[in-house]
RNA sequence: CGCGGGGUGGAGCAGUUUGGCAGCUCGUCGGGCUCAUAACCCGGAGGUCGUGGGUUCAAGUCCCACCCCCGCAA
């Protein structure tokens, strides 16, 4: 069987090192263009590309796959497509490329959380768990008919990035499991339930702001949430913004945006609109990520101080 | 050559402008106080100041080169 993947982030990498650590025969990758990025803007390959380079597979990156990536698909003339987190809305024309169709890697529960940044919204949301579904894709964003899913309990204090780490590895083997059952004749396809379905949103910066005025609970769900991108950031001084990085709730009131504690010895807490949350790492402008009593050995702030 | 911040005992920072004894908040070790303590008091150990050159009577500080870390730009 004659397999493409499609995928860009860190994310898909488990799942396409799956698809070739089981036997099956990856004949080329699609992910995202080389972008300029990091320090010195140097073009950099998606890790999914640095992965495919790896293990010598055929790597195409259009700008726009549904424009000019089709004649490319068509000469791979995959049975399968297998897509974790690509970054591209692919056309019918693509879709109907590959006989068996496209399978999607999606990291929520679906219908829940449908769009590109579910894991961050999971968390932000206070949902108690997460999950990744394993899906038939067709014209809409995330719409497709259920495989398989699989569920995991979320850390209270666990941010995006290490959850996205876990569930990429859940993913990979959700494939594993899902191309098996497809083999083997027993795979069931189950039409999402529309009613329960959520659609989020991109992530965006401005979502970072801090706003101590919400309640501590969505508070410390934005700070987990948006690790590592955009992070919950507040205005310090010149120097810039401070990154706050992992929360947790606490006791304590004030008015929000007020520091309850600010000592190497209580820890960093912050009145919210309803209730406090304890700030556990958070990172200075030019610094490293620290826990919040290093970095408060440093640097004074005097409870009382508003944020 | 995209823009910018940084590297100082184990941790986090100040000191660099104007060269002149290595400082602060903690931690750690020893002693004291206490029914007791993460509290308080006394004392100690611990630093090639990122690396290599240069200037100087004298360099963490000034000059040159290099290494490493971080932020912005999604």
């Amino acid at each position: 069987m004659r397999i493409v993947f499609m995928g860009t982030p860190e994310f898909a990498v488990p799942s396409l090192e799956k698809l070739i650590s089981t036997g099956r025969d990856v004949v080329g990758v699609f992910t995202q263009p080389d972008r300029p990025r990091g320090r010195g803007n140097k073009l950099t390959p998606s890790p999914v590309k640095a992965f495919a380079v790896s293990r010598g597979i055929p790597v195409f990156q259009p700008e726009k796959i549904r424009r000019d990536g089709v004649e490319d698909l068509k000469t791979l003339a995959p049975d399968l497509c297998v897509t974790a987190a690509f970054g591209q809305i692919l056309s019918q024309e693509i879709l109907e490329i590959p006989r068996m169709g496209n399978i999607n890697v999606h990291a929520s529960l679906l219908p829940r959380h449908r769009g590109s940044a579910p894991i961050a919204y999971a968390i932000m949301q206070g949902d108690q768990t997460a999950g990744v579904t394993t899906m038939m894709m067709d014209r809409g964003i995330d719409t497709g008919a259920m495989l398989l899913t699989a569920e995991t309990e979320i850390g209270d204090t666990e941010t995006c990035g290490e959850l996205t780490e876990r569930l990429s590895l859940l993913g990979a083997d959700l494939l594993a499991e899902t191309l098996e059952q497809m083999e083997a004749g027993t795979l069931k396809a189950t039409a999402q339930d529309e009613r329960l379905m959520t659609y989020d949103p991109m992530l965006s910066k401005e979502m970072g702001e801090a706003d101590f005025r919400l309640p501590a609970k969505e508070v410390k769900g934005l700070i987990n949430g948006l690790n590592p991108w955009p992070c919950v950031t507040v205005p310090l001084g010149e120097a810039g913004r401070l990154k706050l990085l992992r929360a947790c709730l606490a006791d304590g009131e004030g008015q929000p945006g007020e520091v309850i504690s600010g000592d190497p010895k209580g820890g960093l807490i912050i009145a919210c609109g309803e209730g406090a949350v304890r700030i556990l790492e958070l990172q200075a402008p030019g610094g490293k990520k620290m826990k919040a009593e290093d970095y408060l050995r440093g640097h004074g702030m005097p409870a009382g101080t508003i944020l």
